[in-house]
DNA sequence: TAGATTGTTAATCGATTAACAATC
DNA sequence: TAGATTGTTAATCGATTAACAATC
């Protein structure tokens, strides 16, 4: 059963998984408003994607919803929660205490994604050995000591681009196996170790496209 | 020319934008290492992307190789960086001096990609007022004004997700017309006004549940 | 010249959207 | 029952990949 379950999740195409957590957020308001029950049309309503394609987001997830009433907020929300991960708290460290890894240490909203952040790493002096936000922050040197005696698999990358690759490194030494990177550059890693990149850069660049486009088009009208 | 070079930027796919800064940081990495030409082989070598979506990502941008020598390192270097516009500075506003915000305030990347944040704004007394790397936080009764004389159009939207709506119809009015948001929520605005969303939380949920397949493949083995 | 490389057209693949049957 | 809503199969759309001609 529960391989079964893992081979299903397996198949969530990554863009439908990207939109859970959102209609998780949407179910856990709507669930504090008291609803029992909501429809895709609801749903499409507030967030804006078509009430098929929440259907078959949703489906991926092996929600069962009725004709009519539609989902069972309750239900829907726990099966999110656990294809999400948010029920199962993992640990994880940030490499790198610049701004923003301090800022992420700091990220209460972390918790609610079953994320814990047990501490950062970093070299520089003025940095290590100091608290920031309640937790610590440790030489570089220490990073493969902690992350085995802790067991830690998720490592929150975020020095400056040029380090990004030999901080990689020892990261995957210290048996890392998934690493969330904040540098805007490519990392090499071994085959079992996973890299999820977040781009600032990338998101940037659509936005002040998108906002180019606009302004032409209303220069042109 | 420039209303032709308008017309053709727009229908630049949002994937190949997003590989857009990766490709660009790649080469003014070669152009600093004095490079003078590279060929979509090198750069797939490089990035990991097949040599064929290079080509095809490139030729978007109006970029023109030679064969058997490939692109023009400057050139190509000045093609993207007119494209992404990272050549005009363009100011913007941060609305949520939290943590994530001040991070966003003090990150030093912003400026190579043309983005410029003049100020932060915030509703807690104990922020306003002060400067966090060397920048004002005023009181959010100022945007409106300060938004204005500066006739700043980017808006950076990290306030805690319940108040992400009113910040942002305040930022809307302030005349602001592009939001990125990092509030893990939909915002709702007028046609004119273009929401990037920035979901950390969507990012985690791809990360882990990699990870949980990674795992239990390596169970399965 | 031969071979590496670009640029373009066609084929494939996967996600979104549409259509519609099933059901409460 | 009638009608709203789910769930599934088919059609569409767009991005990626493959094939190959053009070119330096």
């Amino acid at each position: 059963m529960s391989s079964d379950s893992n081979s299903s999740i397996q198949q969530i195409p990554e863009p439908t998984l990207r939109r859970l957590p959102l209609y998780h957020q949407l179910l856990s308001e709507k669930h504090s408003e008291g609803a029992k029950n909501i429809s895709c049309t609801e749903i499409s309503n507030i967030l804006g994607f078509t009430a098929i394609q929440i259907r078959k987001d949703l489906a991926y997830t092996g929600a069962v919803g009725r004709s009519k009433t539609g989902y069972n907020v309750k239900e829907l929300l726990y099966i999110l929660e656990d294809i999400l991960g948010y029920t199962k708290t993992k640990d994880a460290l940030i490499v790198g205490a610049g701004n923003l890894g301090l800022a992420l240490m700091g990220y209460d909203g972390f918790k609610n994604y079953g994320l814990n952040i047990v501490a950062a790493f970093d070299t520089d002096p003025q940095k290590t050995g100091k608290l920031f936000h309640g937790k610590a922050v440790f030489d570089i040197s220490e990073l493969e000591k902690l992350a085995k005696e802790k067991g830690i698999k998720i490592g929150i990358l975020t020095v400056p681009s040029a380090f990004a690759q030999e901080t990689a490194d020892l990261m995957v030494n210290a048996g890392i196996k998934a690493i969330w990177n904040f540098a805007p550059v490519k990392i090499n890693v071994p085959d079992d170790v996973l890299v999820q990149h977040e781009n600032l850069a990338s998101s940037l660049a659509v936005l002040s496209h998108k906002l180019d486009n606009l302004t032409s088009v209303q220069r042109n009208e």
